[in-house]
DNA sequence: AAGATAGTGTGTGAAATTTACACCATTAAA
DNA sequence: TTTAATGGTGTAAATTTCACACACTATCTT
């Protein structure tokens, strides 16, 4: 009977895909790598786990290293581990998946040498990545479709003062669908998790739109964990 | 410039949740462990990936191994990557869920000496499993419960033809709430994709309720690939 | 055979939600 | 002052959800 582990030349890695919201477009962060394999692809910031750090630890850290964003919320999505998926070996990858504002952030600079830049891409018409990375994008994606309508994570791609139009167009961006929007201001304000502020957009040529912020801490009271944000028609 | 993957004393595992539905509960499958650590203790089925197979297939060939059950439509739940989560050295789990149903089964019968015996167990008061395999099934199980509203795995709890009542009951144990009968029935129905047998149930001592199936080839049909199974009330 | 027992099967009205739909208001730039 | 662009608003019809109670049928018991 065994009492060790079997010893393997097995490693974990870590991908990443992070969404983000700007110029009314959806866009994910890439890295162009600088190292073999897929040296010069563009890819999903990604890199190995150690061996003394929880894999959400790793993914953390891996999501730092390559692009500079500390502290991102990231969740799972997947684990990856086909045999064929990594050209050198065994590389089982743990697929995390983040939605981010981009505003707020500084510059993406790689801290480590394995990725020349790390940048923000349209989700249409994206490259072609690095590995498997193009299908781990896609289980995101649908990921993130569904989830939209049942937990408010289009705010976390929001900037934190925003409009409803805004608010609007990134619903229909992520579903690809047009929604009136009548109901869907009636909708989303019925809920009573918008808090309307007294500012007003700035810096446009037309009549100014009144701001919102999303008040998380009424949102968690009003749902307790069972949540049901539908936005058809 | 590295070019090869570092050597890491890694190991992946599987560990399966696998639910079924009998004598009116849901009850998760379990095994006796016949190996260290928690030698004797009761765990999910779970056994390291070899490195040539795809997790998948690993998943698949483990379950098999530990239970005897064969091709089990199981789906990857989320992977468990804590550092001290195994006693023996780093080992990430990956685990996979199933819904299925008992009464087709043939005997738990083990094909490894890993394990002593495989069994089911009620869901309710789960005794204090291996690893961190509590925490795995908890996870499993509010995927479960939740996923119960979206996609039709009621059925592939129940047995092939069985009556409204059954179905209404697994409803009512897996979101542990009671249900109306009327409006149950009418919902359910009113989806068009129960399909009502000529066949009543036998050996009851009082009246014998209609047997229908899930006729899948229709759900395909209505919701391609949109579905929204709600009970509530 | 009469009654007890246990679960089957059915409909309606009120309330809430969803849907479809169009025009005037405001701002800044030309 | 005109134009261009977007902001902001209400109502009625259709649909869905919800609450709710009783007669029917098959078997078992005595």
């Amino acid at each position: 009977m065994e009492t060790t582990l079997p010893k393997f030349d097995s490693v974990f890695s870590i991908d990443c895909v992070i969404f983000g919201f700007e110029a009314g477009e959806l866009k994910i962060l890439l890295i162009e790598r600088n190292e073999e394999p897929f040296k010069d692809w563009f890819a999903l910031p990604g890199y190995i786990v150690e061996q003394d750090e929880s894999v959400d630890d790793g993914a953390k850290r891996i999501l730092y290293e390559l692009t500079g964003l500390r502290n991102m919320p990231i969740k799972q999505l997947h684990t990856f581990g086909d045999v064929g998926r990594h050209p050198q070996g065994r590389v089982v990858t743990i697929a995390y998946f983040a939605l981010i504002r981009i505003s707020g952030q500084k510059e993406l600079t790689p801290v480590t040498h394995y990725a020349k830049k790390a940048f923000w891409h349209p989700v249409k018409e994206l490259p072609k990545l690095a590995f498997d990375h193009t299908i781990i994008f896609e289980t995101a994606f649908r990921r993130i479709r569904r989830r939209l309508n049942y937990q408010p994570i289009a705010f976390d791609l929001l900037p934190e003062k925003f409009t409803l139009t805004q608010l609007q167009s990134l619903y229909e961006v992520i579903q690809d669908k047009k929604l009136d929007k009548r109901n869907f201001r009636k909708k989303m304000l019925s809920y009573g998790f918008l808090k309307e502020l007294s500012e007003k957009q700035k810096g446009v040529s037309y009549r100014a739109a009144k701001l919102y912020k999303f008040d998380r801490r009424k949102y968690n009271k009003i749902f307790q964990n069972e949540l049901n944000i539908q936005t058809t028609g």
